[in-house]
DNA sequence: TCCATTCTCTGACTTTAGTCAGAGACCTTG
DNA sequence: CAAGGTCTCTGACTAAAGTCAGAGAATGGA
């Protein structure tokens, strides 16, 4: 069976199924959409959060909002940050009603690996496990965001910490703000990889001299290593290389980053003489861009 | 992280991304339920087959058929067999409809994994693959049937053309109707495992003397081995042994089957001394039945 | 032949899940 | 401080997805 097939079938078992795993909310008596919305304030909340992440009209979620309320399980009020915005969170008697709903979900999902035998359970669950992992992977959205921007901060921050740990000598991290010019601007590009709002990769381009562009920045959540975001990241950087006009891509790296090493041999980079001052570079890599487009 | 988290968060993940492979639907303009009906009229079908399939309220089912019968896409008539029982069957320009609905879907695959490179997207088929026979598996359900029934002869017809094929010297079927009579009755049971219907699995159980019973005709299907599924109809049958009022299982076998022989050693059975003329038997097993609730 | 049961259908109803067009409060920027 | 934009909410609406209570035909068994 080809793989399309094999990932309909499964979507049709698990439509099926899932009955097994959702009734939860039945159970309760509880609408799916206003469970779901409880599912989702886990720590106080934007009413804009909430709406983004579950792809829900404004309206809507206002309306299911009104109804928690009503019941007592949520409490809504002004975000003293931007007050047209307003907080969401949970009251007491609100996380017990999450609690309960948690409950008979993992009451269910219990049950169904009770059919199994321990070993097939667990088996589905290393099997699953990778399937969630490949599957939030190729459902990734890639978008340009401003290199000072939050998102950008953040997941900067997170590379330069892992650069630090996993250096033999540290990284000292304070060129960080000046390069964030370099990646804005019409000159640069900052790339994010976001999973449900959450940014699970980076990376970013500058332009090092007229037809030449710099890859730099680029950090894969480690959660989310082993799921080919790097190389998807990597393609559409280059993208953004030839997108300002430059022919030739370059970009540096340690021994340390074993990972990024062959990644970058795989992709087409051959090493080169060192073109820059990095003190922590070890190898140079350079890569024509053709006109054919990357994965 | 336990496997039942996984399991969960699994379930999150596809909820959440099941509208791209799902929203096909939504494409044509044409709603979940109606659609969901569309893909269940393969072959032609009874009305109450329908209802209890998707497990929808009789009413919805018949109006929803009106629906596709006015698009002229389906045909109801009265079953000759039974003219209470309506059988409803594609028109071409059913078939077509869902044509479109399964190119529309299978697009749908094909854009998710595009995302993944050919090498993970053949791991995802992999891993869902494995995923979809384990979760088939755990949620089959077993039933007691006439042995004499459509569903165990048919099963049954399947397990002795497997031993034909699988025996060196082939296998000559001309005591099973005596045996079907055996396995119903006061004196012994047979038992279906069965998903959306299918049988998949059976076994049964005769009474061979006072406190000792046996099981025979166990079989699974070809494509739902490996999942676990010999193993718990093994212990369903031994429940109905013990039902019966019997305190020992005996059974027997051949070296062909390799499965069933290691299958009944790691269940408890100890191989004793021919206690039946079975020509093509080589070995005899016996189990000593214990209050504990088997698998 | 009668009676209970089965099977499908219809009409009347409800709940859920949304969409859409503003209104009003608030924020940012020139 | 005016103008334009953002954020949330309300009211009015719609479509989908069912549920429920029979009615009417057909069947199976006493």
């Amino acid at each position: 069976m080809d793989t399309v097939a094999t990932l309909r079938a499964f979507n049709r078992t698990w439509g099926r199924r899932s009955g097994v795993l959702d009734e939860s909310f039945l159970g309760t008596g509880r609408a799916y959409g206003s469970a779901r919305l409880l599912f989702e304030i886990e720590k106080p909340v934007t009413v804009r959060d909430l709406r983004t992440r579950l792809g829900l009209d404004s309206g809507y979620v206002s309306r299911l909002l009104r109804g928690l309320q009503r019941e007592g399980l949520v409490d809504v009020s002004p975000d003293p940050e931007d007050r047209r915005r307003r907080v969401v969170s949970l009251t007491a008697a609100g996380r017990r009603a999450r609690g309960d709903l948690d409950d008979r979900s993992e009451g269910l999902a219990r049950g169904l690996l009770a059919e199994l035998s321990p070993r097939l359970a667990d088996e589905l669950g290393q099997v699953l496990g990778r399937a969630d992992l490949l599957m939030r992977a190729a459902t990734v959205t890639f978008e340009v965001v401003d290199p000072a921007g939050p998102d950008a901060r953040t997941a900067v921050g997170a590379y330069l910490d892992e650069l630090d740990r996993r250096f033999p000598s540290g990284f000292d991290a304070h060129e960080a703000d000046h390069d964030a010019d370099a990646m804005g601007g019409a000159t640069g590009r900052f790339l994010v990889a976001r999973s449900d709002g959450d940014v699970v990769a980076c990376g970013g381009v500058q332009t090092l001299a007229d037809g030449v562009g710099e890859i730099k920045r680029m950090w894969v959540h480690p959660d989310w290593r082993g799921a080919g975001l790097a190389r998807r990241m990597l393609g559409r950087l280059e993208q953004e290389v030839a997108g300002l006009g430059h022919r030739v891509v370059r970009l540096d790296t340690n021994d340390t980053l074993v990972e990024a090493l062959s990644l970058y041999r795989s992709a087409g980079y051959r090493e080169i003489e060192r073109y820059n001052d990095n003190p922590y570079a070890r190898h140079w890599f350079e890569k024509r861009l053709t006109g054919s487009r990357a994965r």
